[in-house]
DNA sequence: CATCGCGTTCATTTTTATTTGAACATATTG
DNA sequence: CAATATGTTCAAATAAAAATGAACGCGATG
C-alpha cells in the first residue's frame, strides 16, 4: 500500500516542513517575531529571518532563509546584517560548506538593548541639544512670552532627565 | 526713518512669529516632537501639532495649525484626534468663538502610556496567545524535535513573563 | 588564471503609511 | 429655514519604507 504510506510519510513531514514551505510552530514564531520587531520600527523580514532561526533547532544558511520565507537575497542579506549588527544571531561553522550559517542567539534583550542605544539614545541626545539651543533663543524673548516659554522648557528638561534616569535601569533590567 | 523702523519691528516680529510662520523657538519644540512620535510609530503630523501648541502660550484652533503647519484639514483633525484620544491635548473655551482650541498638556507621560496601552500591551497579549498555540503544536513533534523546541518555547515565556513585570513599573516610573 | 559559489550593494520596483481635499454631517446664525 | 461656519471622514494622491534582482567583489576551486 505505497498510497497510505506516502500520505502518512507527506502528513508527518508536513507537521515539520511541509514540502520546503514551514510547519505551524515556525509560522507562530515568525509571526511572533514579525509584530515584535515592527513594535521597534524594523522592518518585517528581520522577524521573520529571526523567527525561523529562532524555531529551527539546526543552523540555516542564506539560501536556505530565502527559500523557505520567500524573501529575496538582499532581504535576507540585509535582515541578516541587522540582526548580526546586535548579536541577535550568529555564524556557525558547517565542515565542508562554505556558506555562513545562522543560529538565532536567545537573548531577545539584545533587541531591546541595540533599539535603546541606536534610537532612543540618539533621540535623548538630540533632544538635549535641541533644548540647549531652545534656552538661546529663549532670552531673545519679549518678558511676557519668554516666562511662560522658561516653564515649558522646564518641563522638557525634566521629561529629558526622567528618560536618562530610566534608560540605564531598563537596560539593566533587561540585560538580567 | 520708517525705514529703519519697519526693520526693527519686522526683525522683532521674526524672533516671536515670522510672517505667520514659525518663531526659532517654535521650530526646535516641532523638530523635537516629531523625532519623539516617530520614536512611537506615530505620524509626524501628530508630532508637528503637538510641537506648536506645547510652544504655544495660546491655544489654538484647527485653521490656526492649519495655516502655520502648512497642513490640511483632514490631517490636522486626525492628528488632533490622536493627540486627544489619548489626552494629550485638551480644548478650552474661548468666548465668542465657536471654534475648538486646543491647549497642549504638559503631562508627555500620556504619549508613553497610551503607546504603551496600545501597542505593547496588545502585542503581549497575542504574543501569550501564541505561545499558548505553539504549546499545542509541540505535542505533535517527533521526540528530538520536541525537546529542542520545548528549550525554546520556555525562553519565549520568560520573556513574555519580564515584559509583563515590567510593564506595570514602567507605568508607575512614567506617570509619577 | 578563468570560472564558480557566496554574499553584498544599490538602483528600481513594490508595498505600506501618510496626507490631501472634497463630500458630508452638524451646529450656528441671520 | 437657508446660508454659513466648523469639523470629520474617506477615497484618491503622494511620500516613505522595504523588497527585489541584477551587477559587483572577493575568495575558493579546478
Amino acid at each position: 500500500m505505497p498510497a497510505k504510506i506516502s500520505t502518512l510519510a507527506s502528513r508527518k513531514a508536513a507537521a515539520r516542513r511541509p514540502a520546503g514551505g514551514l510547519s505551524p510552530l515556525e509560522v507562530e514564531a515568525i509571526d511572533l517575531f514579525i509584530s515584535f520587531v515592527r513594535l521597534l520600527g524594523m522592518p518585517k523580514s528581520v522577524g521573520e529571518i529571526y523567527g525561523l532561526l529562532f524555531a529551527s533547532p539546526e543552523a540555516l544558511a542564506l539560501d536556505a532563509l530565502m527559500e523557505r520565507l520567500h524573501m529575496s537575497k538582499g532581504a535576507a542579506s540585509q535582515g541578516l546584517k541587522v540582526l548580526r549588527s546586535f548579536g541577535a544571531v550568529r555564524t556557525v561553522y558547517v565542515a565542508g560548506d562554505r556558506r555562513d550559517h545562522y543560529l538565532a542567539d536567545f537573548e531577545l534583550s539584545k533587541f531591546a538593548s541595540a533599539f535603546i542605544k541606536e534610537e532612543v539614545q540618539p533621540h535623548l541626545d538630540s533632544g538635549a541639544a535641541r533644548i540647549a539651543r531652545m534656552e538661546q533663543h529663549l532670552v531673545k524673548l519679549p518678558k511676557a512670552e519668554r516666562e511662560a516659554a522658561t516653564l515649558r522648557l522646564a518641563k522638557l528638561r525634566h521629561w529629558k532627565e526622567k528618560g536618562e534616569g530610566m534608560l540605564p535601569w531598563l537596560l539593566k533590567f533587561l540585560v538580567a
